[in-house]
DNA sequence: GCAAAAGTGTTTGGTCTACACCCATGG
DNA sequence: CCATGGGTGTAGACCAAACACTTTTGC
């Protein structure tokens, strides 16, 4: 390290607030810490920026001790905070990211670790309560424009499903027939061709989509102040 | 400092973006490195963290020894740069800001400093050059759907001059006429009731505008998929 | 045939773009 | 009274919300 004086050097962490629709309802993954401060508290999972990695490698490592890596489908920075005083230990900085796992995945977690809704969370450590609150504004504004839902649906999905998941993650109600009008003018879905079986009670079978990218883009760039159209030359 | 091998620390280092439209143009605030590494290049201002500051007084710190700070009329948290490579003599973690000044002003800086067109920098030292086409990208989403033209505008204008900053800021046309609805509609302007006095050549009079907050807000939250409405109960 | 669930047709409202036109000033 | 620039009126395109209606299944 070539700190000095005027140069201090700080330890920095990397940490995840990975969010999964589960049983209808937005969930993000904590850990419950065993020891002081905050001990009994729940916190996101995360640890130090070792010498050689990026953050973005950071948060996969730390991540793979939790859930296979595979399972994230998306993962993109936050931001950085550095109040002197988040950590009573000393100081930290930390740089947060929200990771993403569709829904049909159901990773085995460690003991001390669960998912918990973002509507009730316990008792948070450090900073970390408000972390999610900001993941959950950034993944709520990109559903809008963006075709970040492909992170939380699993691979083929009727649009009932994914009705479900847009309104577990935006925390409103969408209605199946507008969901699938948009996403299917934009080009973020496409028809797979197959058919879902229907239900128990019977109905008429849903047909099955899928996203049409496997990763993030911009689908509706600009809400307003378009550039001008290039119908005249 | 509380680090050890497996909590190692780094310098973290406080960088701005300032943006300001001038001559018609948006210009990015940059400094020549007068030193290696990337001596004769210019960067970003900036400088490390200190012990007992937050990352955004840090930037307001160190822009204070460039423009008056009072000057600034937003600076938000951009992102975070942890490449270990990013600064050949060590590793640092640097985070970046976007920091806007009103286009009246015309801060005097330091000899080493200059403002560049952000169409044709010069140049840049680090990864300094990605992280003003981040601030741009941050900007011009921004100007879409809230009322960060506070930012950059007088603080008082006519329509015309309106535009021409958007005009700068956006890198494409918009017409003062539609300009105007789409920001009156939505209450971020509000007419002064002073109207600009005629140009050499005649003209009607404009009247003058001001932005009615001096705050960020957003103004347009949902490009689509909007909560439905409550008009029926 | 009837209930259940999926999907389409259509209306309505809102917002932006584009462009024609009208207004107010200096020479 | 004409050139110059500012502002308004209005038509058209597009998009999305809402909701009625049709389609397709199980029982």
């Amino acid at each position: 390290m070539w700190s000095s004086p005027d140069r201090p050097a700080y330890p920095h962490h990397a940490l995840a607030a990975v969010l999964q629709v589960r049983a209808a309802r937005l969930h993000v993954m904590l850990w419950q810490r065993a020891n002081d401060p905050f001990a009994g508290t729940w916190a996101l999972p995360g640890g130090p920026l070792l010498a050689e990695e990026t953050l973005g490698a950071s948060v996969a490592r730390q991540l793979a001790s939790k859930v296979e890596v595979t399972h994230l489908a998306h993962l993109e920075q936050l931001e950085t905070r550095s109040d002197p005083s988040r950590d009573p230990r000393g100081r930290t900085v930390a740089t947060a990211y929200l990771g993403l796992i569709p829904s049909d995945l159901d990773p085995t977690l460690p003991e001390d670790t669960a998912w918990h809704p973002v509507g009730a969370l316990p008792r948070t450590a450090f900073d970390h309560g408000s972390i999610v609150e900001s993941a959950l504004a950034r993944l709520r504004a990109k559903l809008s424009y963006t075709n970040v839902g492909f992170a939380l649906a699993p691979p083929a999905f009727s649009i009932a499903e994914l009705r479900d998941i847009y309104v577990a993650a935006l925390g409103y109600e969408v209605t199946a027939t507008n969901l699938q009008r948009v996403l299917l003018r934009r080009g973020v879905l496409e028809a797979t061709g197959e058919m879902a079986p229907p239900g128990r009670a019977g109905g008429r079978p849903a047909m099955l989509y899928r996203f049409a990218a496997p990763a993030l883009e911009v689908t509706d760039p600009f809400a307003v102040l378009r550039p001008p159209s290039n119908r005249r030359r």
